[in-house]
DNA sequence: CGCAGCTTTGAGAATCCTCAACTATTGTGG
DNA sequence: CCACAATAGTTGAGGATTCTCAAAGCTGCG
């Protein structure tokens, strides 16, 4: 774990096969880290970057702004998530980038990325991939915000939050923890900040999840999956099937 | 226009600069078309496909399903779209295709689509940045589900539909409309077919748009575009710049 | 001509929001 | 180390938005 990419390493693998030598590819590049606080903007939009945000640790916000200057957050990224590599292909931004909490952040240059890009095809169906994800994620919230009630769709962001945090091995003990405050969870669950501090008490008398300043506990995870009907299948979290690039 | 994928060259080129050896490799291609009637699912939830769906005419919605079968619309695309070209690399489906209304459909199989992508380092990185505009899309509905009114989203999202039919070159005569019924809108913004009427009588009445039946046109742009909020940088509608994969 | 789908209208009800006040916790400067 | 400020969360009440249900008119198609 030591090298600066190997989590997002990690995170590409666990959805496509890569060459080793994409991987080491990857691994050889050794990008700036720098560390965060909390709504310090690392991307506003209208900025052209020449690089991307690799999360090393904390969460980060993806998020879009109204002209009166209000922002809606459309995407929370965690541990190992490039939470910009669509940058690569659009450097112009159109969103807003900032950590929600303290986070370290590793600036990897566009140049290196398109390079790999180029020079590895499987490398390069692996980004594609993962943006994939990314937008199968942005599909399925935008389904829940227009099908789903506040209470159904808050579940879901939990169960989604669980399950993308197991993966990424960034739990802490055994439990299923969602470190993050009330006010960001009901930015993007599209509630107010008052509905969302009931709608969390509900669940926590129904025994599904317990809460603490500024953290989510998951307790009864089957239950708290039935609430939000979950299925996690549009995460993508197996691998593609090999033969994708053989022929 | 007589090759099958010219539309979708055309959309290419207006976000990628495309070398000609990889225009004629997608031009050299020569899928089956076929021709279907609204409600009937080109893709389900669960299938794993191998081919990708060009609309050559007519309005195809991509949709989430819940348990209970229902579903949401999470996305409608228009002639010149690749409305699944993310099947290409996930070529399971955790979404569906279904056309909206009588749409003709180029299925173009994956195999091709993935040769191209390993022969040409610029159709790859096109073919990505494509998918990045449609993330880009569902980022912003997200937000404006979450975060505006419906009267506001639905002008929203008109506006959304105006600009790509034009760009699209698929507008009858010099009017922007969008040939769309109003519970299939409904299903997208995330309101009910019975509050939907209601706020297309009031945009009517306020002289920005007109309503027919299966058809909304837009009559007074600048003012739906204020009602909206309106800020077109999302939608990815200008070029690259020609250095991406110079190095 | 009849049926199915689309649209409109009305009325009552549910969800969710806003405003306001208050508590608890965390961080900061003197 | 304390006072104070800022942030986070909770509670209550009233109200706005939007939904559901029900019914009816309209349009196009077989």
């Amino acid at each position: 774990m030591s090298k600066p990419l190997q989590k997002f390493v990690n995170r590409l693998t666990t959805r496509s096969a890569l060459s080793s030598e994409a991987i080491a590819g990857l691994l050889a590049l050794d990008p700036v880290k720098t560390t965060h606080q909390a709504r310090w903007d690392l991307v506003r939009p209208g900025q052209t970057v020449d690089f991307a945000c690799l999360v090393d640790s904390g969460l980060v916000g993806r998020w879009e702004q109204f002209s009166d200057g209000s922002r809606r957050i459309a995407a929370i990224y965690i541990a190992g998530d490039m939470c910009d590599l669509h940058s690569v292909p659009e450097p112009k931004a159109s969103w807003g980038i900032t950590p929600l909490n303290r986070a370290d952040i590793y600036q990897v240059p566009h140049d290196d990325l398109r390079r790999l890009f180029v020079k590895h095809a499987d490398l390069a169906m692996a980004f594609w991939r993962d943006t994939i994800a990314d937008a199968s994620i942005l599909a399925k919230l935008a389904t829940t915000l227009s099908g789903l009630p506040a209470r159904e769709r808050v579940a879901h962001i939990i169960c989604e939050f669980a399950i993308r945090s197991e993966v990424a091995g960034v739990l802490t003990g055994d439990t299923l923890t969602v470190p993050m405050t009330q006010s960001h969870f009901a930015d993007l669950a599209g509630v107010s900040v008052v509905h969302m501090s009931r709608i969390l008490r509900s669940l926590a008398e129904d025994g599904a999840i317990q809460t603490e300043r500024g953290e989510i506990r998951v307790i009864d995870r089957a239950l708290i999956e039935r609430i939000a009907d979950f299925d996690p299948r549009y995460l993508l979290l197996s691998r593609a099937p090999k033969q994708m690039l053989s022929r």
